[in-house]
DNA sequence: ATATAAAGTTAGATTAGTCTAACAATTTTA
DNA sequence: TAAAATTGTTAGACTAATCTAACTTTATAT
């Protein structure tokens, strides 16, 4: 097996059990862009290479080995978007493609020179945790805005999402980690916010907008 | 046809034809590290993609459009070299295997960047020039020390070869670019020179030493 | 509880890039 | 110039990663 298929898979398994608790052939396929055989004979052969453990008809779990070396991809990845924004003037909108190229670099050395240059950071531009040289992440305890009430004072803190179009939209209202909001009101009908920050005129936001910012209350 | 494959082997043909004056299947072969019959189809592909020119038994020759595309794979791989030298403190030994890798890397604004950083740069670390966004090339006039005469004096303009361990030798007696030699003997027998660099001890280089260094008379 | 939908599986084919073995053409050298 | 060496070609096979078609198992929904 390649090694750009082997961490494709890898963190696509990773980051399905994170978000969805459960790693299915149909889900892993979907992000992945593959059929559901394929994913299925790929499958097989991440079990037989000890990186997850799997029975037919049984959703899949990475072993602690899959899961570091899922961890490590993901590491890469998340230091180059911080080298990408802090050493090279670009936006946070604009990272994520050139990471996901970048994160198959086979040279060490070049991954821990950034992690220096940037002082070992421990977060990413859009505040994902970067694990650890060991595959070791802080979990983060944030809340998602939409869990929040009316008068709640909360800062932002990260993202659950690093599209594009998202991204713009944020800078379009200038919304940035660690600025501060207010929430003024809570549509019932469609759970929108209305949602100040320091002078801006309030803005509103949509339930899907909320669902993928991460707060924490001050 | 991956990208990679490809640029790998245009890479190559345009290396040979630059360093051999020809394209050979087993020169190419022996480059790449694959066998004869492997090159001879992969270069059928080619010629059907028009980027090479060949017919049987004859040697291959770029056309126009795979001499540009080549170019443009050594322009990433040479302002990688120059980032990482520049940019990332690395030294001039320890880049080409980097560049190797992230030369493939498909985002076209980050070597733009790049470029915008180091301001347009001209030649590479190891002095090699770094072709232009149209894949136009500068040609080097430089002479290979093992040209010159006892008395003559000149500045190490470009190396012939980036190899590590060739780096490391050239490190290890503070031989670097613009550094100014007087020859000061050259032995009949095996060809070395004894040449002395400003303020350091005179020092016996070996042919295979002087033919790599590519230097300008002063 | 059964029909329908969704998820998973199997079989068999395909493509890219590679190989070895055997042979043919060309070049070099004695 | 003939033998030897090198270079190039053809045929046929292999592996990794993918697909579609057909089928089975499990989950969901009236």
């Amino acid at each position: 097996m390649t090694l750009k298929t082997k961490e494709n898979y890898l963190k696509a398994m990773y980051m399905l059990a994170e978000e969805e608790g459960v790693i299915s052939l149909s889900g892993l396929g979907k992000r992945l862009g593959v059929s559901k055989p394929t994913v299925n004979s790929m499958v097989k052969q991440f079990q037989h290479e000890g990186w997850v453990e799997y029975q037919k008809y049984k959703p899949i779990e990475l072993t602690s080995q899959g899961k570091k070396e899922a961890a490590l991809v993901i590491r890469r990845h998340r230091l180059v978007e911080m080298f990408l924004v802090e050493k090279m003037e670009f936006g946070w909108e604009e990272v994520h493609d050139i990471a996901e190229e970048m994160e198959h670099v086979e040279a060490e050395i070049l991954f821990d020179r950034m992690n220096d240059m940037l002082g070992n950071p421990a977060f990413d531009p859009h505040g994902s945790p970067i694990p650890d040289k060991n595959g070791n992440v802080l979990s983060r305890p944030y809340l998602s805005l939409s869990e929040m009430r009316r008068g709640d004072r909360v800062v932002v803190k990260a993202l659950r999402d690093d599209n594009k179009e998202f991204l713009d939209y944020l800078n379009g209202r200038h919304i940035r980690l660690e600025v501060e909001m207010l929430v003024e009101q809570i549509e019932t009908f469609d759970k929108s916010m209305t949602i100040s920050i320091e002078k801006e005129p309030s803005l509103n936001l949509s339930k899907e907008v909320c669902d993928r910012l991460l707060v924490e209350r001050l």
